[in-house]
DNA sequence: GTGGTTGCAAAAAGTTTGCAGGCTC
DNA sequence: GAGCCTGCAAACTTTTTGCAACCAC
């Protein structure tokens, strides 16, 4: 599977005046190398072996300042919390990118899916959602 | 959109063996009501007009455990953390229910996805991921 | 009456912020 | 050298837990 790699890391970050730094090289460098999506903490456990003086809050501003300009990407749909939902029928979401709102979009509404039997990691499918996120309509006329 | 109603809701907490109580009601109730996806904060605030003496440390008990029988949905795929991701192409998820793993499966292996143009939301979408949930290798050999 | 459930308060877990010192350009 | 970036610590937010009182069955 295709990851960009460190060169084109730091021309994205000069691109957009990110400074290169010990910091923002490492963490690269390991979501680079590592399978899965780590959260902050396990990034931050890693790291720590290689450059010991890091700390949590830079590995977690670093991530921050990263996924904003879209030289990573911050996996979570769904905003900081959990959110809970009374209709237990197969559907899927709209997520508001700029108010948060979630809205709910009948499954029949989104056909043709086709999810392969082998999806390549001898992975055992349960179920799917697809989440489109965009800007609901009160979003779109507020400037 | 369907979504269950009350009676459909204590027949399915009568069949787990939970017991129907104020707040469990009260709870069911407003989201049952309500568009969107509140988070627990949000309910709670809400049904807190309706019952005073509720607390939101029941509001996270009684959705966690309604959640687990099924009996409503808790909408975050990743869990608990934000993960983040090198990988900026466009692609999708597999994510393990069990040991919460992410796996990326490039956007190629989903083919033939029709997302409608109007969703009947009038929503401006972005972008789009698929979810799919699932058994990782190791977790399905392990019992 | 028994056991499951609630409310309270305290703790844990995850994330953000302010600021002084340090590093990149 | 200027301004961005880091590390530290403290604050804040979200969620979990322990326990005594209470309620559904």
């Amino acid at each position: 599977m295709y990851s960009q790699n460190l060169s084109t890391f730091i021309a994205q970050c000069k691109k957009n005046g990110l400074n290169i730094t010990a910091p923002r090289i490492t963490i690269f460098k390991y979501l680079q190398t590592i399978k899965g999506h780590p959260s902050a903490e396990e990034i931050y456990k890693a790291i720590k072996r290689e450059n010991p003086s890091i700390s949590l809050a830079t590995v977690y501003k670093t991530l921050e300042l990263l996924a904003e300009y879209n030289v990573i990407k911050k996996v979570t749909p769904l905003h900081d919390l959990a959110r809970y939902d009374a209709n237990n029928e197969q559907h899927h979401h709209l997520v508001c990118i700029r108010c948060k709102k979630i809205e709910d979009i009948g499954a029949e509404k989104i056909y043709n899916i086709d999810i392969p039997p082998d999806t390549g990691h001898n992975f055992k499918i349960l179920n799917y959602q697809v989440y489109i996120n965009g800007l609901c309509e009160v979003c779109q006329k507020t400037p």
